[in-house]
DNA sequence: CGATCGTTTGACAAGGGTCAAAATGCGTGG
DNA sequence: CCACGCATTTTGACCCTTGTCAAACGATCG
């Protein structure tokens, strides 16, 4: 296998613009209480809390390391708007994208003391984040924190089944409706149709691809009425095909109630 | 991609044989309360909880569905001995092995309230099995809960990269010195030996690769005197060499202190 | 001693990688 | 407003790693 040393792309063009990413995000409250919102009942002084730390904003440009792996973990943020990545580069250059974060993720939040970070975590877009307010054992927030890592784990989980046992069409198709679901829960995306500020080679990086490839691939799914893009936005005109293509179900962390309403 | 339809195989025929498997992990100690004192400081009360736990044993066949992914999680166990796997499978029969257990592996221990089996674990060898003692919040017990959770996080990470990044050689590489270093934490792997109870298939299953590459790779590997395989049990003759061909470094979790003695 | 399961081998096919260059798009500075 | 520079997308030709199919070989077990 050939190596590659190379300067690493990261975000796409048209976001750039803070403005662009900002408006949608934050209309109507912020993404990280919609998301938790609807992994467990919040009560008021969870949302509270959140709404508090909503207000002390931070903004970070694009390319921004907020984290690097093995060092030790100070901060824990909340990603209110704009897209970043986990990832880890090899030496020769080589590089993983482990998983996206996306507006409404936790970013640093874990249970035990001085935590190390499992990885370098960059700014895709430009971000706006805030700090993560901490929850009490017992509390509903360390209720809701807990099933979003019981969340992550089912999109590293699928990512692994992804990049061992599926080819390159079914990893783009699974990743898609993923993220598009993702995106749904904090109203990202709507009618199938979502923000997706990648270049083809981040994408590559993810899905375990060359980014020539992923190219191709792209080509024959619109080809196939699979998939649209335009100008940073992605749309899945069949989603039924796309869904019947690699067994799509969308994760499930806990019996009973999920998808409780904002409050 | 032309799919395969077939039964699944299971278990290496050396370890059907339950003596084998128990002998080692169970002298000195429960391998639980080995691998979690070497990752926090245990108080008394948490040393207690474990030893308590680990005298009520049951045991697993191999093939044993011990939890069915989307079903509720009920129990909490401790694996004491044997090797089990969290797998997924297909509708065409295609396999992803997710991740390996191991004696000292907790199954099913979460944080949140009801929560749905991620996937289906199911018995490699004949499994020895304890309860796993419930950690009060703030608890010793609670911080080595957490701890190696976040070890299994890194796990994942790695075999995210692993899938994504690595050609089959580099992903046997990578895996087997994982393997020998998690099994080496409970005392089952000395001098760079270590047992070995699966097919290669089961190995391709986890790799993302067919079992046939990885009998050629394997081959490969011996013919380069960086593997020696016999009866079931695996050794390293050159371990700097594997290290070197993958930049292996080994998870940590936490800054400060870990590799406690135990008590 | 078949039956079964796992390993090994061979011949061949194909998905995806590599390399290189052209085309496109976009932001910047003149 | 245009031209230039840079990043990204697209294309083509070629090759290599890995998958596929099939059969043989070896062990283990009733």
């Amino acid at each position: 296998m050939i190596k590659r040393m190379k300067s690493l792309p990261l975000c796409h063009p048209q976001w750039s613009d803070p403005m662009t990413i900002l408006k949608a995000p934050l209309a109507g409250g912020s993404p990280l209480l919609t998301r938790l919102s609807r992994l467990t009942r919040l009560d008021d002084m969870a949302v509270e809390a959140l709404q508090t730390a909503a207000r002390d904003v931070r903004r970070s440009p694009p390319r921004r390391e907020l984290i690097s792996e093995g060092e030790p973990i100070r901060e824990r943020y909340a990603l209110l708007a704009g897209w970043a990545c986990r990832q880890r580069i090899l030496s020769d250059g080589r590089r993983q994208i482990l998983s996206f974060l996306l507006p409404g993720d936790l970013i640093g939040v874990c249970q035990h003391s001085n935590p190390l970070a499992a990885t370098t975590i960059i700014a895709i877009s430009e971000l706006v984040t805030c700090p993560a307010p901490v929850a009490d054992p017992g509390s509903a927030l360390a209720e809701a924190y807990a099933r979003s890592a019981a969340l992550e784990e089912r999109y590293m989980l699928a990512h692994i089944t992804r990049l061992g046992r599926f080819d390159a069409r079914e990893r783009l198709a699974d990743w898609l409706l993923e993220t598009q679901q993702r995106l749904a829960t904090t109203g990202l995306s709507v009618a199938d149709q979502f923000p997706l500020p990648l270049t083809q080679e981040m994408l590559a990086d993810a899905l375990g691809l060359t980014s020539v490839h992923v190219n191709r691939t792209l080509q024959a799914m619109r080809r196939d009425g699979l998939l649209i893009l335009r100008q940073g936005m992605a749309f899945l005109p069949d989603r039924d095909q796309l869904e019947k293509l690699v067994e799509y179900k969308p994760a499930r962390v806990s019996a009973g109630g999920e998808n409780y309403a904002t409050p």
